[in-house]
Formats: structure tokens, sequence, C-alpha cells
DNA sequence: GCTCGTCTGGGACGCTTGACCCACATCGCC
DNA sequence: GGCGATGTGGGTCAAGCGTCCCAGACGAGC
């Protein structure tokens, strides 16, 4: 093993953590599973990392700056009707989820374990306001403007992806995710300008 | 400690752990705690039920029987609008979630463990049928008839609402999601028949 | 080229965990 | 009223956990 400063091994920990967890789940995430996940010998973990769940914030927040943005960005797509576009957005996501259904659980345990852990109870708030941050740019790119505020139209989007995700893992039902996503695209497109110009009230 | 037949344990330590879980999370919930949370000793968890797992399958199927219908029945109001009548029922479930915000969680940290256990990944197909089904008859209570399968707008409906519960969680924001609420109303009120007489292309 | 701070890694400690054993208490039944 | 089936509970086990220690290897600066 060569020598690698600190915090470099710090990060190298925290991909390799994340690994784990995607792969066999929160519980399975030992020390001895990260540092084996990793190639290095037990001893560097408390030296780049001061506890267990110093490593699992870094995780988090690793998920939250990198990942969540590199993986969404190619679905900003603007093909067709908003609705067409929505449909497209959700189902490469959904896609994304069907590749690797590990790590999307990865997030939800993630969450979850953070928010019963004292010292890292404030991370999913920043977790989701990032979320809604990134779905607010999507609607934003995939036309408007929205009859209500976006920040609204956005935080329902992250809602809707999140429960659609929980689901899928759940029964892995790809045909009426499908469905799901057709009526939730519909749904949110009957909220652009120019969908239905006058009636159907709308008071949020 | 009085003599009570095995199969009343064994129900008796589902509900303990589920209060153990609900209050201080599935990672907490050691056989020590369930059989203390039961004011058992401990030699009866074992006699009661044959591991761990295999009472968390009855806490599942606990939850899944029980604790969903009877918490969703009084949900089924049938106020005004359709739209109004889905607020109504929304906020009357979100309400549930801020009055015991460790249940829903708890929820969701039995779905994630089950999908990652072996013998117990069956469960989560078989609970979000239920919540799909439950779903269905709301839908019905609430009105219609719809202009899209009821089975589709169900699993957006529970879709949508596991997403508002996460985020809530999550953030805390009581008043974001109350919007996001109203907004979802609107949307599922859009697919019933004398919403929108024509117009509007839905073809899910 | 010596030295001091940085990094390595094998080993160990104390604790909690799920599971289990077995002597004893209790009850229903013949 | 004895007796076999059933339930009780204290004590214990091995495994795995997070964390820590410390002797040694390395590399940069005087």
């Amino acid at each position: 093993m060569s020598r690698i400063p600190a915090t470099e091994r710090r990060t190298a920990l925290a991909h390799a953590a994340l690994a784990v967890i995607a792969r066999d789940g929160l519980a399975a995430a030992t020390t001895r599973a990260i540092v084996a996940e990793a190639g290095m010998p037990l001893a560097s973990f408390h030296y780049a990392v001061p506890s267990r769940d110093e490593l699992l914030r870094d995780v988090v927040e690793l998920v939250v700056a990198e990942e969540g943005s590199a993986a969404l960005a190619p679905l900003m797509t603007r093909a067709g009707s908003i609705r067409d576009a929505t449909v497209l957005a959700m189902t490469a996501y959904l896609e994304l989820v069907k590749r690797d259904p590990g790590h999307e659980q990865a997030m939800f345990e993630l969450t979850q374990y953070a928010l019963r852990t004292p010292g890292l109870d404030d991370l999913p708030a920043e977790q989701y306001a990032r979320y809604h941050a990134l779905a607010i740019e999507l609607l934003d790119a995939a036309g408007g403007p929205w009859r209500v505020p976006t920040a609204d139209l956005a935080r329902m989007l992250v809602s809707f992806t999140d429960g659609l995700t929980l689901a899928w893992l759940a029964d892995r039902d790809d045909a009426a995710a499908a469905r799901t996503i057709e009526l939730a695209a519909t749904a949110i497109a009957s909220f652009a300008e120019q969908a239905v110009p006058s009636e159907q009230k709308v008071d949020a």
C-alpha cells in the first residue's frame, strides 16, 4: 500500500462505503467491509476518519453533491410537448433505478439512518433541499411557465419520483410503473401555462 | 410472569418490536430490546419465535393487515368536490404521520430491510399490493368514475403519498407539504369524469 | 543524511449481538 | 393426584462489531 494523504483516503473510503451500501445494504457497511472494498488495512479507517458515523456523513454529502446532479443532468431533454418531455425524463430516471436498484435503495437507507442518528439528523433536510433545487432546474428546462409556483411543482415531482421508486423497488412491476409515469406526466403537464388555458380552478 | 401460550407471546413480541422500531429505529430492535419492551425474559424470544428475522416478518404482516387499514379507514370522507375530498384525506393522512413520525419511518425501514434480507424479500410486494388495494378503495369512496383505470390512479396516489411522507420526514416543512397536497389533489381530481368534460388528451 | 512529522498495518480490547441450553415451574388430562 | 406436555428464565456461547494502540516504514525539510 503506497502512501496516500489522509484526506484522499477519506474520500476513497466514502466511495467504497457507498459501493458497499449499494451492494449489500447499510447494515453490512461495517468498518471492515468498507476498508476491504477500498483495499486498505483496518487501521487506516480511524486514521482517516474519526468515526463510522462521520464517514456516513461524508457519504451523504458525496451523494448530494456529485451523484445526484451527475446522474440527472442528461434527463433534461426537451422533446415535443411538455408532457412527452416529462414522460421521457421520468422514464429515463426509472431506467437509471432499474440499472442499479441498490444505489437508489442506498439513498433511502442513508436518509432513514441519518434521521435516526443524533449527529446526522440535519442531513436529510439538506439532501431534499438539493433534490428540490434539482427538480426546479428540470421543470425550468422542460418548458413552462407554470400556472403554479415552480417550487411547489418541484416538490410534487420529487415526491412522486420517490414514491415511484419505492413502489418499483417493492414489486418490480415495470408495466405499472410505466403507466404511473404516464399519469403523473399528464398531471404535471396540466400545470403548464398553455395546457388548459382557462377553467379548471387551481388555487394553490 | 404468568403462563402465556407461545402464539400469544409471538403476537405480543411483534407488537413490542413495532413499538421499539417506531421509537428507536430498526437497528435498535435487538432481541433484548424487544423482550424488554414486552416485559419478558430473553429466552421467551426464541421459544416463541425461531429467529429475529421471523419476527420481523410477523411485524410487517401485522402492519400490513391491521395498522394500515385501521389508520386509513377514517380518511374516507366524501366532502364537497372530489378535489376537496382528496385534500381532506391527504391532509388527515399527513396529520397521522406528524402525530407519530416514528411509526411511518418504521414502515420505510422495514420495507428496505425486507428487500435486503433473503427470507423476507417477498414481503414488500405484498405490502405495496395492500397499499394499492387500499388506495383503490379510497378512490372509489371519493367519487369517480375515473377517466383512467382506478388501479393506475391508485398507484399514483400511493407513490405520491409515500414521497410526500419521505420529504416531510426529511425537512418537516408543514407549509410546503400542505401546498404539495393541494397540487396533488388538483392533479388527481383532474382525472375524474366530470372535471374536464372533453379536451386534455389522456392516453394512459 | 539525519530527523521529525506523517502514514501504515497487524494485533488486540471491550462490548453487544443472536442464539441456545437446561434445570425448574406450571398446567391439562387421564 | 400423579404425569407428560408445555412454558419459564437465568446463565452462557461464539461471532462480529467499532475503536484503539504502537512499533515500524516512509518522505520532506534543515
